[in-house]
DNA sequence: CGGACTTTGTGAAGGCGTTCACGAGCGCGT
DNA sequence: ACGCGCTCGTGAACGCCTTCACAAAGTCCG
């Protein structure tokens, strides 16, 4: 399920509407999912068109939008277009966020040519890595910096998100270095597990998480019978 | 939270001991910590520290561990190469998986050359790519093959998992041929939503979702006060 | 113009997972 | 040998999320 946790989330009593936590995460999927039924043609949708589309159900979509106002029809569905604007102004995603990606390893340079990023709104902002060797290396438009030029680009490029793709030894030492420089989400590629000052949000991804995650699956299928 | 579909849970009324998802979700996470802690010359750890390695709090870590069997002693904790063993138990990585991977671009380029694979048991079969200019190429010591020979490497190859790094355009395809090769669990990295027939595990990583929800709190954070 | 059909939005119910709190068991020191 | 202190294992309470089910509301067609 690989399962975040609760991004501090009392941090300020704040009385901005809060959505829950498992719609958030549900959001970008229902994006992804509308793009690609604004490419086939459909002008509306219903909850059970777009949960089809999404791969959940459709109470779950009809109960995730209604977080975020009242978009639907009744009788006839949502508005692809309309929906689009709506999930991406409530993710945040109608602003440009500058990110820096620091490990400019194999990993860095799939992050760093991810069209994924790009298509939603992100900039990256500078590529940084330890490595002197790698340093002034062109990597999808952009040149390796010196992790030492870190506080230079977040604070002349506004960057408020920082990747990490290193070595596991060295996330903890980026990590830190990013707080230091004023950025406050972090996005964990690297297999270890981070400590960060409250007010700054971390989530990551594990590459090898997932694999053996079905693993257990697998596991349990095979000895079932047995 | 990228949480992760129902597994076809019920797929058999097998009388498998069930673990629930979330604490699955978990062990890798615990696995991970507790090669940190040998490294770091800890014979025994308790759920407390086992807790502050991973990133949780102890009751969970009790409460996780506590569905393997009971491997603690009371006064003292867990035994640290003890709870490694029946972890990689749990999760069937006590066998040798070998997955073939699809998609040899620059995220395949970093999958296959990820050591987390390697040491969690997870043999790579074979890279394939339906890119003919890839076919031959050599990566993290093996050989790029055409996607036409799926089938051969999964059948001789004893290939359960798939993994998938394709565009999103190919994954649906590379996703199909996979279960009619025999494939039976599939790791998706591209960013579409695939349909697998029952019996058939799918989970997903997407790279730019977790980015987008970062977005979203980054971006309450900067409105709370405003 | 009116009635039937479709689909949303949402209160209520149910399930799952987390957290609490404490009894049971084990080691250690005296 | 015995009691003290520590930590596990776990039932129970709590809370979040999912699912159900239906009234409200809008469209479409005769």
């Amino acid at each position: 399920m690989t399962e975040q946790p609760g991004h501090a989330a009392g941090s300020r009593p704040g009385r901005a509407r809060d959505i829950p936590e498992a719609s958030v995460a549900r959001l970008p999927v229902y994006l992804r999912a509308l793009s690609g039924l604004a490419d086939a043609g459909h002008v509306t949708v219903s909850s059970e068109g777009l949960a089809t589309a999404a791969g959940v159900n459709s109470a779950k979509v009809r109960k995730d939008l209604s977080h975020l106002g009242s978009y639907g029809t009744r009788g006839v569905g949502y508005e692809v277009d309309e929906l689009v604007h709506h999930i991406s102004n409530a993710l945040g995603l109608a602003q440009r966020w500058s990110v820096v990606l620091v490990g400019v390893g194999n990993l860095g340079h799939a992050l760093a040519g991810y069209g994924g990023f790009a298509s939603r709104g992100f900039r990256i902002a500078g590529l940084l890595d330890a490595d002197p060797s790698r340093v002034g290396e062109r990597v999808a438009g952009l040149t390796v910096q010196h992790i030492d030029h870190l506080e230079d680009v977040v604070r002349s490029g506004d960057v408020s998100i920082g990747v990490i793709a290193t070595p596991a030894e060295a996330a903890q030492d980026v990590c830190d270095a990013l707080v230091a420089a004023g950025v406050t989400s972090i996005l964990n590629f690297a297999p270890a597990v981070l400590q960060v000052p409250d007010g700054v949000d971390l989530r990551k991804v594990d590459l090898a998480l997932e694999l053996q995650i079905l693993s257990f699956y697998e596991h349990r299928k095979s000895g079932v019978s047995a």
